[in-house]
DNA sequence: CTTGACTCTAGACTATACTCCAAGGTTTAA
DNA sequence: TTAAACCTTGGAGTATAGTCTAGAGTCAAG
């Protein structure tokens, strides 16, 4: 079991945003110790680590809560309504694929290309980078 | 030329995002009316367009506005300048696109098979989906 | 020539996601 | 046994990114 610094320092966040996510419903520690400290588990680190993950990506906190409270039981009408959700952030997920490869594309351009020599100048910048993919 | 409403339709933003985001460098029309109406060009579509791109990936406006600052001249130190900084970025949006991928995935496992029918219930979290592509 | 849809500025307000502080209790290592 | 380093709660403060309002000017159609 892990105390709140512990956990903080192995997740790379800070205790105040651990208690922070834990008033927002994000994660919350299953036991105490007598005199209050909150002890977490292993399930924790997971947790913590999705959150950042899907934080950097873009997801909203709102958005990651939803996420993880999903819960496929073996009810249909459950399995409709999780597939349901889940297919339109799946929707958004390969919106953003493409969007952050385009952005990564336009990057290397800027910076394989523009140091080299001779191209043109039109090119060295991001969306003279981000054109040339068009184009 | 386009009004700031037209503008903000063709962009899907609103007129005060784009007022806002001119207050903070990033989109600046090069012309006004007589009047004071603000006059956009193509290149404002292009540009607003690779903001909220950018913003979706999980780039702030400040990352945002020095991207697209960001100009390539010949001379060589700016050269290293730039292409230090964007490195950097690429390595950013490489670790992004990890991280995407392997969210789609496992909404991918949450959507294709837990509605199936015999898996474990274990794999019918988000949580459970992430770990299952680990083991 | 006026009505409605648009634009302007300045400034107040909101939501999200922290971050810091005060005042106190607990644990641990010298 | 005491000081440093941890933990608790509650609440205030901050940064980012808008969003809304007021009060006024502009423009195109009837």
């Amino acid at each position: 079991m892990l105390k709140i610094g512990e956990l903080a320092s192995l997740a790379g966040v800070s205790r105040d945003t651990l208690r922070f996510y834990e008033k927002h419903g994000l994660i919350i520690p299953n036991q105490r110790t007598e005199s209050g400290y909150r002890l977490y588990s292993n399930i924790d680190v997971e947790r913590i680590s999705f959150i950042v993950s899907a934080k950097e990506v873009g997801f909203t906190l709102n958005e990651i809560h939803q996420l993880l409270e999903l819960e496929v039981t073996k009810d249909k009408k459950s399995c409709q309504d999780v597939k349901e959700f889940v297919d339109n952030k799946i929707t958004i997920v390969n919106q953003r694929l493409l969007e952050i490869e385009k952005i990564k594309h336009s990057l290397q351009t800027l910076s394989d290309a523009c140091c080299a020599g001779d191209e043109p100048a039109t090119q060295c910048t991001i969306l003279g980078a981000l054109n040339e993919q068009a184009g």
